[in-house]
DNA sequence: AGGTACCGTGGGAGCGCTCCCACAGGTGAT
DNA sequence: ATCACCTGTGGGAGCGCTCCCACGGTACCT
């Protein structure tokens, strides 16, 4: 006793003990009332609720994980090497997303980061140590090894973007396919008629469902695809210039392009600009993301808004069925677990 | 044995008794090489790091925790409500050197979101729990309530940047004082003369410095501080518009805007733009932040760079001191806790 | 030789909870 | 009346660890 009850010592953090001495009933009584089960009395479980208020009772999460052998905590994984990616809104967006979804349940967001090797090794550690009860995995590329690992180990897990069309995991994705083509039509219904495409990087699977809507988009018209209008970017700025570079080179130049991303059509922009091309007289412009870059550009670019917030929230609902599922030997039905979400278009002056 | 034994399993995750077994000593032992012991004998050490090797041992964080009575993880509060604050490259830059610097260490982080009035009170409760060890506090209001319940609770804390002069808490900033003079000394150096400022909401410290830095720069210059040439924003993008506005009204006409950050910046350009009148031609600019608006402005905009993550990395190290020092009654000292870090001037075409 | 000091070590107790068994008391069927 | 079966309850055992006391051994003093 001395030794043990005088360490952390300071505001007194009342136990289940003690709340069930004070409402007059077993630790047992007071563990079902705190955890919601039925099987108590009303008058029992007004009494202790009436103790939890007066001693201001808090759980202690420690002691709860130890005994339930469950952590009451996920972990968003970011795979942070990707500088740009934290950058953009997308992460933050997910975020509150996420973040927002959290306040209506009891679990705790764990941050990891997943950059270098050493993190890596890290999270490796945290997930067999089954630290978390889920996982939500944002903007993993196809070769990432980190979704094999966490199926193998059997941990609920949700991603944000299928890595193929045969993806197992559960995941929430926006309708890269609809949107790409919704940008297209746009651009078809302004009268361009030689419409390229800056791809993002394809091993994205997201980019290449774009590239996928904007073939369609084109064919659906009566047009054909031009695949030397096709030009590959890799989502960065740069990648934008270079490729707006060799479109700038095809003949005839084309009236309109649509670019993967913002951070890319900005680049396109840019190279558009020091060609003394107008945008969007000479040149319409359609990127996608709908981030700051796209209000701010100019001329404000026409761009593909994903409900990305909406996203981080159905990732979470998502784990957290995956998550109780996967509780009491579960069903494993193949249901409703990709969730696609649908896109906007939102007009400017660029297109 | 048998109710409980089998709940969990699936992989067997070893325990430190196992370890123990496995490599002929005593638990604590093996508890001793764990967290680094230096009471411990080599050969003993080899003995057990081998049989932690071949179990692949990972220490229960919650039988830690629940034991220790600590829990090895840190709370990075966010006050949500701000949209603004999670678009902007702030947070996720602060989180990126907070992450690099967690890498280091056997702590975990956790994300709460302190938004809505509910999550607020549950924020209350965990820290009233003492589920984490340390806070970080991000862009707090003068008049959040939160710092003052943080002190209260005697958990240790560090906030992103101090609420008055005389902030009690530690606290890492960067140079608001320095950076705004040294874009008010280069907006000299090219020959401005009329040089105006856009403040930040005043209750926030570091405008307030901004603001400062403003004045001593003209003033050391010799210039005369004109009164009517500081109007106050409040750090969004129509804040930014009416204040230009409001310049625009003056006469003369002011020749320079120092505007209190990018987005504000990129208001006033806005209003600068239907006025016709030319960056940095008639009206130089420069903005705060440097963030990514600045770079995609036309033109891009001058503006003071934070070194954000270098100040996240920096507020986990004193958060960690900080946790360090309150295990054993500390020594409370007024050492370094108050860390400021230098600003840079990026130098653009709009000044 | 005896004493004192330390080192490395083993293991008991205890952290605060959940799980589950046991049991009292009630209710309905036999 | 007997039995079966509920519902509500109390409390033992145990989760995996840390902390600390106790102990045998060695080294150095007196």
């Amino acid at each position: 006793m001395a030794s043990h009850g005088t360490r952390g010592r300071s505001g007194g953090r009342p136990t289940l003990e003690e709340v069930a001495a004070r409402a007059g009933v077993g630790r047992g009584t007071v563990s079902r009332v705190i955890n919601g089960s039925p099987r108590v009395s009303d008058a029992t479980r007004a009494a202790v609720e009436a103790a939890v208020a007066e001693l201001g009772y808090v759980p202690n999460t420690a002691a709860r994980a130890l005994a339930a052998n469950r952590t009451n905590a996920i972990a968003l994984v970011v795979p942070e090497p990707e500088t740009r990616f934290f950058a953009e809104p997308y992460f933050s967006d997910i975020l509150r997303g996420v973040g927002a979804e959290l306040a209506d349940t009891e679990m705790q967001l764990l941050l990891i980061f997943a950059g270098s090797d050493r993190e890596r090794q890290r999270l490796a550690q945290y997930l067999a140590a089954h630290r978390v009860d889920g996982v939500l995995l944002v903007s993993v590329h196809a070769d990432d090894p980190l979704p094999d690992l966490i199926a193998q180990l059997e941990i609920p897990a949700v991603i944000s973007g299928p890595r193929s069309a045969a993806e197992t995991l559960p995941s929430v994705d926006s309708d890269n396919y609809g949107g790409a083509r919704s940008a297209v039509e746009h651009l078809l219904a302004r009268g361009c008629r030689n419409i390229a495409h800056i791809t993002g990087r394809l091993d994205v699977y997201g980019a290449q469902r774009r590239v996928d809507g904007y073939r369609d988009a084109l064919l659906a018209a009566g047009h054909e695809v031009d695949e030397l209008l096709i030009v590959q970017g890799d989502f960065t700025e740069e990648g934008g210039q270079r490729a707006m570079r060799e479109l700038l080179a095809r003949s005839p130049v084309p009236d309109a392009v649509f670019a993967g991303s913002d951070v890319m059509a900005a680049g396109a922009r840019q190279t558009l600009r020091e060609a003394g091309r107008r945008i969007p007289d000479d040149v319409a412009l359609v990127g996608y993301d709908d981030s700051a870059i796209a209000r701010h550009m100019d001329p404000p670019l026409t761009s593909v808004r994903q409900p990305i917030e909406e996203m981080g929230r159905r990732m979470l609902d998502l784990l957290l069925t995956e998550i109780a599922d996967s509780r009491p030997a579960a069903s494993r039905g193949l249901e409703r677990r990709q969730v696609v979400l649908a896109t906007e278009l939102m007009t400017r002056a660029s297109a």
